[in-house]
DNA sequence: ATAATTAAGTCAAGCGCTTGCCTCAAGCCG
DNA sequence: CGGCTTGAGGCAAGCGCTTGACTTAATTAT
């Protein structure tokens, strides 16, 4: 096929191995015999084979992602993140997509650990105990992105749900809100769907606000689903004063619904949304927001990844990063 | 290390090659000792070591991704229609980003080659010759995606961008405007920028409409970019009725613009956008546009590229993917 | 002058799997 | 009963690179 060690052994007349120690840059071959190796190797244009490389030395400086899907925003800038670190240590990425799916997630472990990647990063589903226990067994470095851990094994990196959704909501009644009602995505989502709505709830008793049931909506994180919740908060009869969505998809949804009611945002209603995407920004008015550092999570995935494929220690195993309170045009002081 | 094909046969009392191949399906041995092999191998927890078996049988099943940038909804959703191609296939993926630099592009193509990887797809930068020349050289199987070729050697998949384009003019002249302005892309990029402003001037002239040079003014895709390019537009002494904007995001900027500066949209100014990606339906009013046809466009790449792969003609070199008109909330008939 | 060190290489055994070719015994046919 | 086919499996070369151990000659130290 291409041209190998070997081709160019023969040409200069030396042993593979000497080929292979000068083309690796190992101190051990004379002035001269280095600059002909180097030169056939250029002129017969020569490209290393990593794959036997890879075989040789048993690393193949891959890190395998899981992701449930790459269409998300969320996910593609996470991945953007590590992938900019990732060129920094020399890893390359494959990316596998599960739909967080179960089974995806099963099947693209099984085939990471095939592939002998060097790591992976997963953030992916729900995290199922039995993809974590899969990860732990494969015995390649793992880190896990934005999702809750059972065993304190693999290191994983989050945002505080609670404690930035709390910030949300002291947000708005520091504005003067009392009505507040929220939005939430799915609340058998651990990690943002509950604990953004624990969150919510912790505020609100902090501050001495009733939590009231009808003010809560369930929504699925998409625009539509802000939309029909926000519907319904309008036909109660406690309408609140400001939504609190935990997401800006919903947020927008929240909006566009609040806005064919014939409210104006943010003189007759505050909405606020969660992640600070693109979105968010689109919109009219524009969203204030939470904003998630989506590529700092996933800098720090694979600069975490990174130390435990080195064999470093780490500090601790569950990372957090902050959030950031973003203000735009949708919420207003209560006067 | 972990269990091979070797401790495999030891333990049955076979050779390894017997064990490779009734692990591999091929036929060749008495149902007995493939039980066996089968049961011992499960035990031992065996997972074939994939670099192995792609260096011996010189394939990967890896297909290299060139992108110049993950965070670009766009490019997700190319990414996402390839990776579910590949998958079906047997392939994974391995992405690189290259923020669209010539240097990345091209250290990228090495790391592909030494790689090995079974096919690229690129769809990064500007396509400058060199890179194409790279990729040709590599004689690895590639296909391009929405980036012009020179050389007809290499598979390219694209949309239409001249008459997409006209499309949308089109639509506008046919409600009825006469003096329809264009935000256009960066010019000096042929695909998206050049051609659709082509598409627009023919449009105009096919209708009798006169071109004026005036009602042109040039963004770089963003949506700040079509706010100020908007904020022009309306300071002219030929104020338009419509306008086009060869991306959502300039649109969704115009349509700020427009807002701020008192107009009501559609009803004192109609405006289009070109992509129909999420901000298309996130602002307000919702962005008629151009919908592309992104994901299919990975996915046919994808199916092109396996051709390719496995040593399939291919009826043509170039291909289109046709857009749809997607009519919302930003465009009106005007009487 | 001799022993010890070093520079410059070579050798060959891996890494784990695939695969064309060979063997050997059993079954089959005429 | 001898030759032929076939089923079941083994052999070993090969994929391309790495690396510890070894060799040899030159250089240095004593």
């Amino acid at each position: 096929m291409s041209v190998t060690l070997k081709d160019i052994a023969a040409i200069v007349g030396v042993s593979e191995s000497t080929v292979s120690r000068v083309l690796n840059g190992i101190p051990r071959a004379s002035e001269k015999t280095s600059k002909r190796i180097l030169e056939v190797a250029r002129s017969l244009k020569y490209t290393p084979n990593e794959v036997a490389r890879s075989l040789a030395k048993q690393q193949t400086h891959i890190i395998g992602l899981i992701i449930s899907d790459i269409y998300n925003p969320y996910f593609a800038a996470v991945t953007g993140g590590i992938e900019e670190i990732a060129g920094l240590y020399g890893f390359n990425l494959i990316i596998a997509t599960t739909g967080g799916q179960e089974e995806e997630e099963l099947k693209y472990i099984t085939i990471l650990k095939e592939k002998r990647v060097d790591g992976m990063i997963f953030m992916s589903g729900r995290m199922p105990e039995i993809c974590e226990k899969t990860l732990i067994e494969t015995l390649i470095p793992t880190v896990v992105v934005a999702r809750q851990v059972k065993e304190e094994i693999l290191p994983s990196i989050h945002i505080d749900n609670v404690s930035e959704s709390y910030q949300a909501v002291e947000y708005l009644i520091k504005l003067g809100h009392r009505k507040i009602a929220m939005i939430s995505g799915d609340l058998g989502d651990i990690e943002s769907g509950y604990n953004r709505w624990l969150g919510y709830k912790k505020a609100l008793a902090d501050y001495n606000l009733p939590y009231r049931a009808e003010l809560l909506e369930q929504g699925d994180f998409r625009m539509n689903s802000g939309k029909i919740a926000m519907g319904k908060l309008l036909q109660q009869n406690t309408v609140p004063t400001a939504v609190f969505a935990a997401s800006d998809a919903m947020g927008v949804g929240a909006i566009k619904a609040a806005k064919e009611a014939g409210l104006r945002i943010p003189d007759d209603i505050s909405i606020m949304g969660f992640d600070n995407n693109l979105i968010s920004r689109a919109c009219d008015p524009e969203l204030t927001t939470i904003g998630q550092p989506v590529k700092d999570l996933g800098k720090n995935a694979m600069e975490i990844l990174n130390k435990v494929i080195k064999g470093e220690k780490l500090e601790k195993r569950t990372y957090y990063l902050p959030c950031e309170l973003i203000i735009r045009e949708s919420t207003r002081l209560l006067i």
